[in-house]
DNA sequence: GTCCAGGTTTTTA
DNA sequence: TAAAAACATGGA
């Protein structure tokens, strides 16, 4: 398997541990993963990451799933000019990277990271991907697509142990099958149009409209509020809104989510 | 046994 | 209209 090095800022664990994404993990110190219907191995380097994948699909795929061309550099100083705190945030782990996920993908598993645990909403996905994706790897499935999970019953989905949010999933799948759910026209059209229309789907409030916006479409001014973000925001951030951080609100939003969560302490 | 987890829906007052 | 309870599951 030939391999691609790239000079980048992009720091692996960081953008991995940091609640954006659910599907890589960390064995022997590669990570491994999925998405587009690819699996894919990389390394941390010390200026950059090593790829294990074709030229090709480099180029048609991580280079954008990773934000390779985006300058976080000028986003993160312009982001500490609005306050120290988000300074040291930002500094904090300055290496997160905003993904792009699959639209279906991100909005499936922000439902069923609702009232639930990062270590059981990536088990409920790797059970879901196991049981319903292709197997594209040694053991290794892509993410179902829509139509396959829409014509499902909640029986079906019983082996993912996903509790009340089966019907959530399946409802979904369905508008989004169907077509009632446009994810090319929001994709293609301003964040307030997708909050309207996700928001329309049976099981998807505010919140997980949000992540679904910022890591599914890469609407980076999306900023998702959480009960961790609610505190970060009243100890942290006292006075300020979303509105403050501008078109980069969503990666402010990643810096300080991150950090908030590294130091549960503060909230005590 | 109780509480909590990157919320949302349903019920209740 | 707003606040509280219910919703599945599993680890602490």
């Amino acid at each position: 398997m030939n391999s691609i090095k790239i000079k980048t800022d992009l720091n692996l664990k960081e953008t991995f541990e940091c609640g954006q994404c659910f599907r890589w993990n960390n064995t022997d110190g590669y990570y491994y993963g999925a998405a587009y219907g690819k699996e894919l191995k990389l390394l941390q380097l010390k200026d950059g990451i090593e790829l294990f994948c074709s030229q090709e699909d480099f180029e048609s795929t991580w280079q954008s799933y990773f934000d390779l061309e985006f300058n976080y550099d000028s986003a993160r100083k312009e982001l500490g000019l609005i306050s120290p705190v988000l300074e040291a945030a930002s500094a904090y782990a300055p290496g997160i990277h905003i993904l792009s996920q699959e639209p279906w993908e991100a909005i499936c598993s922000f439902i069923i990271s609702q009232n639930n645990n990062i270590p059981r909403i990536k088990g409920i996905i790797e059970r879901l991907c196991a049981l319903f994706g292709e197997q594209i790897g040694d053991d290794v499935y892509s993410f179902p697509n829509a139509d396959v999970i829409s014509s499902l019953s909640p029986e079906d989905l019983a082996p993912i142990r996903s509790g009340f949010r089966a019907k959530y999933i399946i409802s979904a799948a369905g508008s989004i099958a169907r077509g009632e759910i446009d994810l090319e026209e929001i994709k293609a059209s301003p964040i307030e149009f997708g909050r309207a229309e996700l928001q329309k789907i049976h099981g998807i409030g505010p919140k997980v409209a949000e992540c679904s916006l910022l890591y599914g479409f890469h609407k980076t001014e999306g900023f998702p509020i959480d009960v961790w973000m609610k505190r970060a925001m009243e100890v942290l951030m006292p006075g300020f809104s979303p509105e403050d951080f501008g078109k980069n609100a969503g990666i402010a939003q990643q810096y300080l989510f991150h950090y908030s969560r590294m130091h549960p302490e503060w909230f005590k």
